[in-house]
DNA sequence: TATTTTTTAGAATTAAATTTGGTAATTAAA
DNA sequence: TTTAATTACCAAATTTAATTCTAAAAAATA
């Protein structure tokens, strides 16, 4: 299986990534191909891993998330697994929906979802600050998301 | 309309998140309604702004976006209208997919896409350093992210 | 309790996905 | 350069799913 991609299937991972339900038959269109091997490029892009997979994107604010934020986390590395020990605490902890390990001041960068400013508190109170590893964190409160893309920026 | 969710379409809204693909046969098993009224109530929450799309998501290192990153801008304030200036200038960098208002020491935080390090330098030089109003700022480079959830922490 | 409204299931219809078979184009080998 | 092999494609047929429709059941209201 030649994992090299053309033109054809960047068009698909683009229209794609812009709207995961689109029908075949209307991407077929756009592509300029016929349904069927339309739908083998999309399988073989799914089987070879270039579509992980397809979600709905929901309005948080409508759910009732209305407190969205990014905290900054440094560690105190006293501890020889002390990464180990953060990303089990983090991972059962719902309301942090991203962990990244990061460069700079920080060690890692979490995105946090709560409903509220009490929420918030809590959170903060009994979870985040009685992670044993734990030094120092910062809370970046997310006032306005202006851009958000549901694309990576490709060549073509 | 009442904009009142019952069980049923939080159950409908993560399995959606879960996988934005799933037929609606399966999703109406899933729940234990007919495909009818299952279909209703997606439609429902498609209409009424609960679910706002749905998107393929694609593996960005396969694609050769070997760079991710946080960029945490500090801006200056001596024109009235900064914000909007650079808000303008983030709208034409592909690169940046995210721009997110803080509150912190940061003004906006950047999540950023790109090859390589070359590639980030030309980001960093030749666009993220001429903005205006940019005064400072400051790379997280992503080195490895343990955590991305698709799903929103809901109640149900 | 009677009436209205809403929600649902099941059948019928429509539309889409998928498979199949054959052809053209490309690539590799002689 | 010719031939063989592979790959990609289209069109039509089939299968499967989505959608619509009708009537019954459940829930809400009077």
């Amino acid at each position: 299986m030649a994992t090299e991609l053309d033109k054809i299937d960047f068009k698909i991972l683009r229209l794609l990534q812009e709207n995961g339900r689109i029908t075949n038959l209307l991407l077929s269109q756009e592509i300029g191909l016929s349904p069927a091997p339309t739908l083998e490029r999309v399988r073989k892009l799914e089987m070879s891993g270039f579509i992980k997979s397809y979600h709905a994107l929901v309005d948080e604010e409508k759910l009732g998330l209305g407190i969205k934020t990014f905290i900054q986390v440094q560690l105190d590395f006293h501890k020889n697994n002390t990464i180990q020990i953060f990303l089990d605490e983090v991972n059962l902890i719902k309301e942090i929906t991203e962990c990244h390990h990061v460069t700079g001041q920080a060690d890692f960068l979490l995105k946090v979802y709560v409903s509220d400013i009490k929420a918030y508190e809590r959170l903060i109170m009994d979870k985040i600050s009685k992670i044993s590893v734990v030094k120092t964190f910062q809370t970046m409160m997310i006032m306005s998301t202006t851009k958000k893309e549901p694309i990576v920026p490709l060549e073509y």
